[in-house]
DNA sequence: GTCTATACCGTGATAGAC
DNA sequence: GTCTATCACGGTATAGAC
C-alpha cells in the first residue's frame, strides 16, 4: 500500500459520489508525467517506470491505460494536438469569415499565435508539448505522426495563403510552408541555443519576442515571394 | 571465429606492408554503422550491440575505441562537423576575400551549399549525418553539441551578414539566423513530410530543389528585413 | 597495440496473481 | 485496479588471445 497514493482526498469516503473533486485523474497524471519526460529525453530515452514514478502511480498503470509505451506516446501527442488544431481552426475561420479581406499577416498570425499561446502558457505541460512537437517533426521515424495529427488543417492554411499570394506557384508555396514549419518548430524546441549564440541578447523562452520575430521574418519572406512572382508574371 | 570477419584481404598476408588497402578501418566501420543507426533512431534508440553487429565487429570494440556509448556519439557527430566547417569556412573566405563586394546571396550560399553538397553526396553516410544534425539541433539535451561544434563559425557568418545588412539591428539578425537554422535543419532531416503534404509535387530528397528554394526564401526574408530597417531609419 | 569472449549487474517490459 | 515475479536486454569491465 503506497502511502502517497491519494491526491483525491474527498472522492473515496462517501462511495456514492463520483469524481466531484477537480483534482486531475490518474490517467491525466500519467499523461502529464509522460509528456514532461518524453519532451526532454525522447521516446527511447524514457522508461515506463520513470513515467510511473513521476506520476506517483504503479509501474503497471501506464500500460493498463494505454496498452503499450507506444500507445502512451500517441496519447500524449494526440491530446494537445486536438487543442492546437481547434484553436488554429477557430482563428483561421475568424480571419477568412471576416468582413475585411484576409491578409498575409492575419493568416500567419492565425497559424502561429496559438502556438505562442501554448509556449507562454502557465501550465508547463503546454511548454513540454511544444518541445515534443519539435522533436517529432524532425525525427524521421516519428514524422508520420505530424502528418496524421496536423496535415488536414495545414492544407487549409496553405489554401488560405494561396489566396493572398495569387502569383506564387504551388511548389513555391509548399517549400515556403516547409521553411516556416522548420523555423516554427525550432522555436517551439526552445533549446536555448540562440541565447548562447547572441550572448544573451535573445532568449529562447521569451515567447512574445520569439514569435513576433518569427511572424515578421516570414511576412517578409512570403511577401517577397509574391512580389517576385508578380514581377515575373508581368515580364513574361 | 567469425567467418565473415575479413574485409581487408591483402593486408595481412605479407606482414611487412601496412594498410595499402583502401578498405575502411574497423574504426570507421563502427562510426559509419553508428551514424546510420543513430540518425534513424536517436541516441537511446540504438544499442551498442546493434552498432557492433551492423559494423560486423565484436560488442566490446565500440567501447574499446570510444570509451563509452556517449563517446561514440560524440565522435560520430564531430567527424563530419569538421568537414562541414572546413567547407563552409573556405566558401565564406572565398566570398569575403573576393574582389567583388560580398552580397547577401553569396553569403547565404556559402552557408547553405556545403550542406546541400553533403545531402546530395553519393556516400550515404553524409545523408545520415544530415539527419543526425537535424535531430541534435531540436533536441534540448543534445543541442549543446551544436554550440560546441558549430557556433564559432556561425558567428563569423552572422558577422558577414551584418556587413551586407547594415541597417538591421543585432537582435533581428540573430532571430533571422534562428529562423534560417530551423528551416535548414528541417531540410536536412528529409523526413518526407513535404512529399506527402504537397501530394508529391515537392520531394524531401531532391536536394537541388530543396536547397535552392531554401536560399531564395531566405534571400527574400533577409532582404525584406534590411529594406524595412532602412525605411525606419530614414523616417526616424 | 588490437581485438574477442564473456561475465556482471542494473534496468526494463510485461504477464499473471491478487 | 494493483503488485510482483520473471526474464530478456543493456552498457560496460575484464581477462586474455593474437
Amino acid at each position: 500500500m503506497p502511502p502517497d497514493s491519494a491526491p483525491e482526498p474527498i472522492v473515496k469516503s462517501p462511495k456514492g459520489r463520483r469524481k466531484v473533486s477537480d483534482a486531475p485523474s490518474r490517467r491525466d497524471l500519467v499523461l502529464d508525467a509522460a509528456e514532461a519526460l518524453f519532451s526532454r529525453h525522447g521516446f527511447d530515452g524514457v522508461t515506463v517506470r520513470q513515467v510511473a514514478q513521476a506520476a506517483g502511480v504503479d509501474v503497471a498503470l501506464p500500460n493498463y491505460y494505454f496498452e503499450s509505451k507506444q500507445g502512451l506516446y500517441d496519447a500524449v501527442f494526440g491530446r494537445r494536438a486536438l487543442v492546437l488544431n481547434d484553436r488554429r481552426e477557430a482563428a483561421l475561420r475568424r480571419v477568412m469569415d471576416s468582413e475585411d479581406a484576409p491578409t498575409l499577416e492575419s493568416i500567419l498570425r492565425a497559424f502561429i499565435v496559438p502556438v505562442q499561446t501554448m509556449h507562454a502558457a502557465a501550465d508547463p505541460g503546454f511548454r513540454n508539448y511544444c518541445r515534443l512537437v519539435a522533436q517529432v517533426n524532425s525525427s524521421g521515424v516519428l514524422a508520420p505522426m505530424m502528418t496524421t495529427n496536423f496535415d488536414r488543417l495545414i492544407l487549409k492554411f496553405i489554401d488560405a495563403l494561396r489566396r493572398v499570394l495569387p502569383h506564387v506557384a504551388d511548389r513555391e508555396l509548399y517549400w515556403g510552408y516547409h521553411c516556416l514549419s522548420g523555423a516554427l518548430t525550432l522555436t517551439m524546441a526552445s533549446t536555448g541555443r540562440i541565447d548562447h549564440l547572441s550572448n544573451g541578447l535573445c532568449r529562447s523562452d521569451d515567447a512574445e519576442d520569439a514569435y513576433e520575430h518569427l511572424i515578421s521574418f516570414h511576412l517578409g519572406a512570403f511577401q517577397a515571394m509574391e512580389d517576385r512572382a508578380r514581377a515575373i508574371c508581368r515580364k513574361g
